[in-house]
Order: structure tokens, then C-alpha cells, then sequence
DNA sequence: ACCTATTTGTCCGTATGTATG
DNA sequence: CCATACATACGGACAAATAGG
């Protein structure tokens, strides 16, 4: 798997666990379908607790970047489409700020914001802490 | 605080709590700067763990609803105009731009068309993710 | 249809660290 | 310096979905 852990960095572990996950899916090194090791199998592995590899896969499931399903793991997800599923939360959101009658302008300026000033879940820019 | 929560229905307690918290923000009950009760106090008066307080809470930081910082609690988001909903599905819908790479101009052209051809209102709110 | 092993989901408990006030 | 309160990590237990025999 080949991921190491480094407990003297001041980032969390689980942070750290999420990253090197990412990376290994973002560059192609785990490809879609990929099976990823059971959360306690990883976790006796790299010698930290179950919760902590748990809480990076939910961190990379919120990120769609795999799929976890009770008794059969973590998968790494096959991203077909993904941006048509993006145009469908477009639409969403879209027709939720009609419902508040919010102005075109005004959601684009959002958007815009938040672009700028929400760096949390991607990690895709982010390099990973080394060292 | 006003939330009940019950064991026997099968959505899960961190998920009860947070749908109840989430609740009172969106229509007002609990209104912007106003300080939710520390996770332990909480809990205690729940007769639940810290963690699913937190975990609870930690799903509302995700939507933007409330803000949490070490030493001095979870204080509902203030936000300068625009529904909090909104504003939390703007920004998951950022995270998950981002995910795929897609350029700001280009969320942002898909914005534009969707005002534009979206006509309907539902009106309905939809219901929570649920994972 | 049944049973069993696997694996994540949830919840509880405890301890320590760290920013805030 | 000290109390507060979230953040992280550890540990254990049971439930529930899945897959395979």
C-alpha cells in the first residue's frame, strides 16, 4: 500500500491516511474498482486504531472518491459521468436558490466566494505533507 | 434544546440529533452567534456519548450551519444573506467542482445555463442525504 | 433456505492534546 | 495559571449487510 504514517507531524493521522489514499487514487496508482484492504486489516498494518483508518475512508467517501459498503469493503470509484452528476447538483442548487428567490448574480458571487475560501474536502491541490 | 431522540427508529442517533439541530437553525428556533450547548453537557442531558454529539455537530460544521472552535464551543454560522441551506449546497457543490477539477468559470458557465433553462419551482425541500 | 465469515456502521468509554478565554 | 471545550486517538462491543459455502 505503501503509505507511511508519521505521528511526530503535527497533521492528524487519519488526515495523513486520506491524503496518501487521494494521491494514490488522483494519479491513477489505485485505479477504479480497486478494492482497498479492509479497515482493520490497514489499520493492524500501519499500526494505528480502526477508527482512524475508518474516519480517512469516510473522509474519501464524502469525497466521492470510493464507495465503502458493508461486508464488502472499500472500493476505489469509477468515476464515469462524474460530471454529469455534477450537472445534476447544479440543477439542484439552481432550483433550490429560484425557491429563495435568489438572483442569478447573487449565486454566482457565491459560488465564486466559496471557490476562494473553501479549501476543505479536496486535497486534490493540496500536496501532501511531506516530511 | 427540545430534541428527542429515540433508539428504536432506525436512523441512527448522531443523525436524529443533527436533523433536529438542523431544523431548529434553518427555521429560526436558533438563530445566527446563538451558542449551542457544549458537546459533553449535551450528551449528558441526551443520555448519549460525547461522540454522537460531536459527530452530530461535526455534520453540521460540514453544511456550514454551525461553526465549532476548541475551547469555545459550536455557535450557529451567522450568514450575511442567503438562506443557510443554500449556502451549504453551494459549497458542497464547490467541494465536489473541485473534486472533478472543473475550472470556477466553468461551474460557473453551468450556473448560468441552468438559470436559464430550469422554468420549474418545486418548492419542496429535499430530503437529507442520507449517505 | 441456512449458516458462517467478512466488513463496515454505530455507539460507548477513556485518555491526552490544544486553542480559547 | 486555570477552567472550558473541541480534536484526535485509542479501545471494545454489538448490529447489519454482504458474500460464499
Amino acid at each position: 500500500m505503501l503509505i507511511r504514517l508519521d505521528q511526530t507531524l503535527d497533521a492528524p493521522l487519519f488526515e495523513q491516511l486520506a491524503s496518501g489514499l487521494r494521491a494514490s487514487i488522483i494519479d491513477g496508482r489505485l485505479s477504479g474498482g480497486e478494492r482497498l484492504p479492509a479497515a482493520r486489516e490497514l489499520a493492524d498494518s500501519l499500526g494505528v486504531n480502526v477508527h482512524t483508518v475508518l474516519r480517512a475512508y469516510h473522509r474519501l467517501r464524502d469525497e466521492r472518491l470510493i464507495e465503502l459498503h458493508r461486508g464488502r469493503g472499500a472500493v476505489v470509484a469509477v468515476r464515469i459521468g462524474g460530471h454529469a452528476a455534477l450537472a445534476g447538483a447544479v440543477y439542484d442548487l439552481v432550483d433550490e436558490a429560484k425557491n429563495h428567490e435568489l438572483p442569478e448574480a447573487a449565486l454566482l458571487a457565491l459560488i465564486s466566494e466559496a471557490y476562494r475560501s473553501a479549501p476543505r474536502a479536496s486535497g486534490v491541490l493540496r500536496p501532501m505533507p511531506t516530511r
